[in-house]
DNA sequence: GGTTGATGTAAACGGCGTGTACATTCAGTA
DNA sequence: TACTGAATGTACACGCCGTTTACATCAACC
């Protein structure tokens, strides 16, 4: 991108569009100042006008790519058209992790972005919910509608995010390919959650 | 190290060494050549003698990693005291979870080595086995003692090892600090991973 | 309209992986 | 034992990276 004015205009949300999309496609890894600078337009020193330092510019990608993920469980949850309240509710939680795996599959490097050990400078904005408020929030529903029994509740976030967050990371990595089938299906896995959880339809 | 011969007697194994060392300690992307060279003392440029480049040498450490998860794995299943084959086969099977766990605890850093998606120059080494055959037969066992039927063996592994691995992995991250509880108990996991293959004791 | 602070640039520093040309040593043979 | 070629290590250079510093440009306000 070329411009025309010396002062880019707003420079600091162009350069974390162009981190967030070299992030994307090709690794959070993939993330070079210089590089990100190249495709703004702009001399690489111009980055620390408004990020002190790389990760500060990496740290909002992983808070954006928080936030599509958790926008994402929201969303397969919304879909979910069920009147029953116990079975919605049940429908709704396998969103959650339906949601999850999608996410990481069709977008596995913003779901390795999501996970870096960086915080946005600013914190997390508190007004869009984190992925495990999603999960929370579909588990009280399930205890609620009578679906899963109560003693069961505590810990329950630990074991269904470990199942889907392992399954979604290990597919992404081509880790399943050693076994025969190289792409094992989601749904088996929702519903062995389901039975780990002594969630009852 | 500093040492009186042109030569060095064994460079490759001393690299490797190293390179494992510094990834260990600080993670993969701590394996800086420059930085294994002077450990060892040695130019970068020896490097090249062995290596043909970085992801050669890390492809060593990456294996030496799988092949210490499955050694830990192993001894974990071999240390489980019990004569009753069907106790027997559920405690060998939680051992060989509880063995993946406790690495990951003890070493974070290997394990993220032994997921790069890097393979040794030579191919893993086929007399060692993989931390998957490892709990395929760990879940043959359990079907052959009778403690799971038959009909949940089909895609266990995928279940297993997703949660296994992500409750390894989160926790390494510190991804369960966001709830109340930040360091969850693995054997809390272990059971809810048998309920989802249906083992009854 | 001149000053001031915000924003961008050019150039440089040190560190990285890597290639190339050269130095040293070892092993085998005459 | 002396010679020779292959194996092994070194010095130096190249281009990339993140980052810093000194300077240039511009917009906004008295």
């Amino acid at each position: 991108m070329t411009r025309s004015t010396y002062h880019h205009g707003d420079l600091p949300r162009a350069l974390v569009a162009e981190a967030r999309e070299l992030a994307r496609s090709s690794g959070p890894d993939a993330v070079m100042l210089r590089e990100v600078a190249r495709r703004v337009g702009v001399s690489p020193a111009a980055i620390y006008r408004h990020f002190p330092d790389r990760d500060a510019l990496l740290g909002e990608v992983a808070g954006m790519a928080r936030r599509d993920l958790a926008r994402r469980m929201l969303d397969a949850v919304e879909r979910v058209d069920e009147t029953d309240p116990r079975t919605r509710s049940i429908r709704r939680f396998q969103a959650v992790g339906r949601g999850y795996i999608d996410f990481a599959q069709e977008e596995p490097n913003l779901l390795a972005a999501a996970f870096l050990p960086i915080e946005p400078p600013g914190g997390d904005a508190v007004e869009d919910p984190s992925p495990w408020h999603v999960l929370a929030a579909a588990l009280d529903e399930l205890v609620a509608s009578g679906a899963m029994p109560p003693e069961g509740r505590a810990g329950a976030e630990v074991i269904a995010w470990s199942a889907v967050h392992g399954f979604a990371i290990l597919r992404a990595g081509h880790a399943f390919d050693v076994s025969g089938d190289p792409d094992p299906d989601p749904e088996a896995l929702l519903e062995a959650i389901a039975r780990s959880l002594a969630v009852q339809t």
